[in-house]
DNA sequence: CAGAATCCAAAATGATACTG
DNA sequence: CAGTATCATTTTGGATTCTG
């Protein structure tokens, strides 16, 4: 019979703990995903005003990380079949779940980096 | 006068959490970072315990990650003048003020992902 | 307008052999 | 034991040009 706090289950608790933090690094931690997830905070925008919103974005960046927003489930993207095209992108409910870890993080860093 | 909520304010408020973000993840973020960070939880351990402790890691990354946390304040690296060499790391209080904010984002994490 | 495609530079990570 | 040094590879980001 194992103790509770064996170096085994310290292990599965850690690796679990782990697992959950890679998965979320890999879904917010992209170069661009959190400047997107806050902009999107004020509700749906365009393609053009998330450039316009996000100073310094290349046009690839901004798409690939819509990508993987969207394959991840945080962000919904409408197409309208109009000409010239428009095309929306709000955050899903998903994507609302993430703004109080967004915020948490960005509390921590705010209050302890120097200057 | 300005409206407090004017572009120009959401766009400074956006500013503001963004850089405690990215400063953040430049302390978190990093690959090995949060292994580090949960293994030392337990207590001070030796450069040879970390490394088993973590499986994967490389001698050249899991030394250079310490180092990094060593430079951002939340790991302590005591030499002991001995032979054989004898290195221990532990967390400081700065770095143990990550914790909330780690199991925060496990707990994200562990919570969305599938399967 | 909203991107796709292509090419390239830089950064992060990894494997492995060697050393005080 | 606790690293360092070196080289290779992968990942990530950016500039630019083109298109339905």
């Amino acid at each position: 019979m194992r103790k509770a706090n064996s170096t085994n289950s310290i292990n599965e608790t850690r690796l679990h703990l782990l697992c959950g933090m890679s998965h979320a690094l890999s879904v917010i931690g992209g170069r661009w995903k959190a400047s997107i997830l806050f902009s999107l905070t004020d509700g749906r925008k365009r393609y053009s005003e998330l450039r316009k919103d996000i100073p310094g974005v290349s046009e690839r960046m901004l798409v690939a990380q819509l990508r993987e927003l969207e394959a991840d489930g945080l962000v919904e993207r409408t197409v309208f079949p109009e000409v010239p095209p428009r095309v929306e992108y709000a955050l899903t409910d998903f994507g609302r779940s993430t703004q109080p870890m967004l915020r948490e993080i960005s509390a921590w860093g705010a209050k302890h980096r120097k200057g």
